[in-house]
RNA sequence: GGGCAGUUAGCGCAGUUGGUUCAGAGCAUCUGCCUUACAAGCAGAGGGUCGGGGGUUCGAAUCCCUCACUGCCCACCA
């Protein structure tokens, strides 16, 4: 066996490794969890895009999440995480019409029907590819549950939910202002729309006064504070507008009432500039007397603000915009022009007429498309389906109000209570093909401007819900019209936990008692984190720009990269990828193969267990079990990054470089049974405790340890319950390490070669549990108790205790008195500030009495360390 | 414009109710080592006025005030 390993390479390769692995755990259903007695503990993953492909953020995302759901597994918890794909539509949409544009063939040229035929063809192509990604990272899923937001059980729960709440009024359909995307051509929510600041310009435009050729009391006008403009064609206004191409909407000017610079507009009209309309004089407070002039231009059609204006003024509408946002023919001027081009022509025909007054620079905020950044969000009038989101925020703000949904970290609470507290009717209608069609049938009417229509699951209730209205008994189906617009995918997207389960279309289910409610799974609210709908959706947006994951992954072992983002991302906060970080990842998993490589490379034979490996062994099982209860503690509190860095150390540090270095037989000699058991023992557990941060190499190493039946994964090895560690141990074995690195450091400073063997001398006698730990890893000879000791040897202190290294040949004298003195001075400053502190009477009468003994404590031993020295110094005068 | 976080070693961070030698771990840096698991390694070392100032307290990285800077969120100033 032996001769086999040895041969093992020196370095991991995790490349050979992963892929079996992977497979071996979806061939025999290691990831499949149905109803059972145990616990459940279960995560639905947020859905990623079908369009997508794997970028940092759902890295990091999936890497949690599969941690958690291992990491239950372990405990003996029946853990699902359940894979699924969302259908983007705008996205995919926007996909499917570029494809098809390189084809040569225009969306408009398609029916619906044959349109969705080719955005099924591309989401069958590109579909998998995010979870075939998921895959490679290690993601434990039970893919045979694998859903998509618009299959059939799926889509059946949206239209249900729909209908449900229309029915119960919380869905409306009215004419509202919108945020457009003019490529896409569809509606989007205000979630859907990024804001960006941009530099651009303020035009200050000239609106003359219509038919004033005098104005009376000028004088006495400006003495008030009015600034009135005049030039040779007459008076006018200055509106300073960011958007000029709007002036072809423009029904009315406004002015703040109070505005001393613009009284002498009020109940005026004045003309637009190059179209020649007159409009009135309008006066709202909402106007801002600081901003610009003080005038402004009022376009109900597009933008919100002069919306509301408009409905209160009771103005014109004038739509200028096609949905394309081409000027429309409603506009006298410009009509088929894009938007932008307008801007453009526009200006320099303003300027060529005279009627700019100024250009500033300007920056401001301009809206984009979340889905297609570079086209500009145009507000738009239209109708609309809407949520009254209301009525949700007032059932979803009390759960998170009284803590019994949490938010890791907390401070999203707050975050949250402000959105929902804020939020606005969601605009859930898209003007796209690919999605959830609303179930919404419109009736024939005999006016456009009029709508009858019936919302209902499928045509048949529609037609009978249709006849029961007056006047339309008789209607016949065909002359129903489904509503061709499509859900937002974020309709879908919130129904997703419970959907999964069928739990709308099959209230009550098996599956959705056991998975389900909530409020019976006592970890489940508690990752609601990594559900957060459209907030978690922000916070992995910001993670977009990384290099590509599968790359590092070839690179670095997906092991080693789960581990770097772990190593980066301290939970909640954002990761800053690091090339460095999966570095160390690797590292480590080359650290622990070659520490697999060290064990399985020892004969084991029928020998006495050595002292050093007795003691070896019993001090780390207290500091395994030590570990494993923070471990546990850090997990509860989702602190992930920190249990890895737990582990990491009880690894490196305590397993490889102490433990194993104190139980390593000497080269060629053979290992004791006892030892070698219980070195395997820890090692398996070390795997286990590892295994959710690093699945592959976990699994590789524990099918290798011992002997497993054909579908035994370490995925199902548990993890026990801490038991308690004994701290004095623990403390022993921390002196351990004090003093045999004070002997390291004597043989550094005297040049002593490794091999030979020290003598170190204890004053006052060594009592520890582990000196042949010590015997062994310092390469000493023995450990005397001497009650002085030489005078020319090395000495050190380990707390209070001295220690020394009897050396051949002389040490430097004043060198060493140099140090002592030093150091003597140390800690006579630090007995004064303790003693300082002790004669505060405030503070002893104040302060805990196990503070008060502790600075006691501190005395004492601050004095005991000084007479030691003192005597070492005077020794060394001699 | 409003709100919320944060500022601790060169870097990214931890530090729980103020008190145990509490000023920390990791990476990086420096020094010495190819010691028979591992140079993707081993053994060591250095490095911080805890953003500035003030206050409360016997005692402050920790609580309060204030200033500075950074980040995030929200908002209709054309």
């Amino acid at each position: 066996m032996s001769e086999k390993e040895n041969t093992l390479a020196t370095k991991y390769d995790p490349k050979e490794v992963e892929d079996k692995w992977y497979q071996y755990w979806e061939s025999h259903d290691l990831f499949k969890s149905v109803p059972d007695e145990r616990e459940p503990y279960c995560i639905v993953i947020p859905p990623p895009n079908v369009t997508g492909v794997l970028h940092m953020g759902h890295m990091l995302n999936n890497t949690i999440q599969d941690i958690l759901i291992r990491r239950a597994r372990m405990e003996g918890k029946n853990a699902l995480w359940v894979p699924g794909t969302d259908h983007a539509s705008i996205a995919t949409e926007a996909k499917v019409v570029k494809r098809l544009a390189e084809q040569g063939i225009r969306k408009r040229d398609l029916t619906r029907d044959e349109f969705l035929k080719h955005a099924w063809d591309w989401t069958h192509e590109h579909g998998g590819i995010i979870l075939q990604q998921l895959r490679k990272l290690g993601a434990s899923c039970d893919w045979s549950r694998t859903a998509f937001t618009m299959d059939e059980t799926r889509s059946k729960s949206v239209l249900k939910v729909f209908v449900d709440l229309y029915d119960k009024g919380y869905i409306y359909r009215g004419l509202r202002m919108v945020n457009w995307d003019p490529k896409a051509q569809t509606a989007l929510s205000n979630e859907e729309v990024i804001y960006k600041e941009e530099k651009s310009h303020l035009f200050y435009l000239k609106y003359y006064v219509d038919g004033l050729e005098a104005l009376e009391n000028e004088e006495q006008l400006r003495a008030e504070g009015n600034i009135i403009h005049k030039d040779e064609k007459g008076y006018y206004a200055v509106v300073a507008t960011t958007r000029p191409e709007t002036i072809m909407g423009d029904t009315a000017m406004c002015i703040n009432p109070k505005d001393p610079k613009n009284q002498w507009l009020k109940g005026r009209k004045v003309i637009v500039p190059l179209v020649g309309r007159v409009i009135n004089v309008i006066e709202d407070r909402y106007v801002e007397i600081e901003f610009g002039t003080g005038c402004l231009k009022v376009t109900p059609a597009h933008d919100p603000n002069d919306y509301v204006l408009g409905k209160t003024h009771n103005l014109e509408t004038i739509d200028i915009f096609n949905a394309d946002a081409t000027i429309s023919e409603q506009s006298p001027l410009y009509v088929g022009m894009d938007r932008m081009e307008c801007r453009k022509v526009i200006v320099e025909d303003l300027k060529a007429a005279g009627l700019i007054e100024k250009i500033e620079d300007y920056e401001n905020k301009v809206g984009y498309s979340e889905r297609n950044s570079d086209t500009a969000v145009e507000p738009r009038l239209c109708m609309q389906w809407f949520l009254k989101m209301k009525h949700f925020a007032e059932i979803a703000l009390p759960c998170v109000k009284n803590d019994e949904l949490k938010f890791h970290p907390a401070k999203y609470k707050n975050i949250y209570n402000v959105w929902l507290e804020g939020i606005q009717d969601w605009c859930i209608s898209r003007q796209l093909w690919w999605g959830h069609r609303i179930p919404a049938y419109f009736l024939p009417t005999d006016s456009e401007d009029k709508e009858v229509y019936v919302v209902a699951l499928n045509e048949e209730e529609a037609l009978e819900k249709a006849r029961k209205i007056p006047g339309y008994e008789n209607i016949e189906a065909s002359q129903l019209r489904h509503d061709e617009d499509a859900l937002d995918t974020w309709f879908s997207s919130w129904l997703w936990p419970i959907s999964l389960f069928d739990g709308i279309n099959n209230p009550g289910n098996e599956e959705i008692k056991y998975y389900y409610p909530t409020n019976d799974l006592v970890t489940a609210p508690d990752i609601i984190f990594f559900w957060v709908d459209k907030l978690g959706r922000k916070m992995s947006k910001s993670l977009g720009n990384s290099p590509d994951p599968l790359k590092l992954i070839e690179q670095f072992g997906a092991d080693g990269v789960r581990m770097g983002l772990m190593l980066a991302a301290p939970a909640g906060n954002d990761i800053l990828y690091d090339d460095s970080l999966c570095e160390q990842g690797r590292n480590f998993n080359n650290k622990i193969w070659n520490a697999f490589r060290l064990v399985k490379g020892w004969e084991v034979a029928d020998v006495e267990q050595p002292e050093a490996s007795r003691q070896a062994v019993l001090w780390f099982r207290n500091q395994l079990n030590d570990a494993l209860a923070t471990v546990k503690d850090h997990f509860s509190k989702f602190r992930l990054s920190d249990a890895m860095m737990v582990l990491y150390r009880l690894f490196w540090e305590e397993f490889s470089a102490w433990y194993l270095e104190a139980v390593k037989p000497a080269y060629g000699q053979p290992m004791d049974r006892a030892t070698m058991q219980a070195t395997l023992e820890y090692f398996d557990m070390l795997l286990r405790l590892l295994h959710p941060f690093m699945p592959f190499i976990t699994e590789e190493l524990w099918q290798h340890l011992d002997e497993r039946k054909d579908g035994e994964s370490i995925m199902y090895a548990l993890i026990p319950e801490p038991q308690q560690a004994d701290q004095e141990l623990l403390k022993a074995m921390a002196d351990v390490k004090e003093i045999v690195a004070g002997v390291r450091n004597v043989r550094k400073q005297k040049n002593l070669p490794n091999k030979e063997q020290l003598t170190l001398q204890a004053v006052g006698g060594l009592n520890n549990p582990f000196e042949a730990i010590i015997t062994k890893l310092a390469g000493l000879e023995k450990i005397e108790a001497v009650t002085e000791k030489d005078a020319t040897a090395a000495a050190f202190m380990v707390g209070t205790a001295e220690f020394a290294v009897p050396v051949a040949g002389s040490i430097d004298v004043e060198a060493e008195i140099k140090k002592l003195e030093a150091d003597l001075e140390y800690t006579r400053g630090f007995l004064a500030s303790v003693e300082k502190k002790l004669s505060n009477e405030r503070f002893v009468a104040n302060a805990p009495a196990a503070v008060v003994e502790g600075e006691r404590k501190k005395k004492a031993d601050a004095e005991s360390k000084i007479a030691t020295m003192e005597q070492a110094l005077q020794t060394l005068k001699k």
